[in-house]
DNA sequence: CTTCAATGATTCAAGCTCGAAGCAAATGTG
DNA sequence: CACATTTGCTTCGAGCTTGAATCATTGAAG
């Protein structure tokens, strides 16, 4: 019995991670019509204003190492650049530059055609929701608890 | 207002990508314990039994030249086997050797332990597991359609 | 049987990701 | 103030992942 339940749990497991992957393919083909790479797009995305690496890596739930990496492909390509922050010397303030805040407009345009999760209803996504966000405050994994 | 529709979309990725990193983060750890990597051990805990490259691609959500990444390093390990497909002598099949049968073994009883989504109840699991299932069929990506 | 498209696996180059180590700046403690 | 600790970012090495190209085999169509 309590063999089939972590059977359940791997399955999930294995949904999570299937549907995560989907969600990366469309984010990278959306990428690639931009002349993008998938990771370029999620960092352009979740820069919704000027904001530390660090916060950046919060949010695209990954460490900050790698965005020092995709960002300095994005500034190569001159759509962010790294200001000195105004209260810490430490930290960079990243904010879009006039090119990347047209492209970022682009990509945000094209994310939303065809996006997964358009199949669910708006009450199943609202379930989906409350659901991720108990599975995630509930999980034992403190590396980064997520706010609120 | 489609606006916040779509805002809710995102956010709703967002909570998917940092639950499948959650999980990636269990695994990751249960496998150091065992020196073997995420990969080696996503590989191993899915070979549920003698299956080609291509299922256990599937099984991985990954690409099968992922596969022969990885397996070459089970390989090198003396965990995994290929052995020549019975039937079709373009394809190989993947067995785990005495060795990696054990190991597999002490994988998955560490694995059970302390796992994501443990705080979620039965019912809430099983709600979970419907909406994925839902979410990833009507996903608009065809690249790999889930099986039944 | 012959041909051709499809399939299974692999190789390779390019890019992503992490964790450890390092440095500079900030914060706390005496 | 002096010092240790923490924090923000970066660098680097190692490993993962993908997609395109390649090769052998298979299955289907003529």
């Amino acid at each position: 019995m309590a063999k089939v339940r972590s059977e359940a749990v791997r399955e999930l497991c294995g949904l999570v991670n299937e549907l995560a992957q989907r969600i990366s393919d469309h984010v990278g083909t959306c990428a690639s019509t931009l002349d993008l790479t998938e990771a370029q797009a999620v960092a352009l995305r979740e820069l919704t204003g000027p904001m530390t690496s660090r916060e950046l890596a919060r949010r695209m739930s990954c460490e900050p190492s790698n965005v020092t990496y995709v960002v300095d492909r994005l500034a190569r390509l001159d759509l962010v650049e790294r200001q000195p922050h105004p209260h810490d010397r430490r930290a960079k303030q990243l904010v879009l530059t006039e090119c990347g805040t047209k492209v970022r407009e682009d990509l945000l345009a094209t994310l939303v055609v065809d996006s997964p999760l358009e199949g669910l209803t708006a009450g199943e996504q609202r379930q989906l929701h409350d659901l991720l966000v108990r599975a995630i405050n509930d999980s034992p994994n403190p590396k980064t608890r997520t706010r609120q």
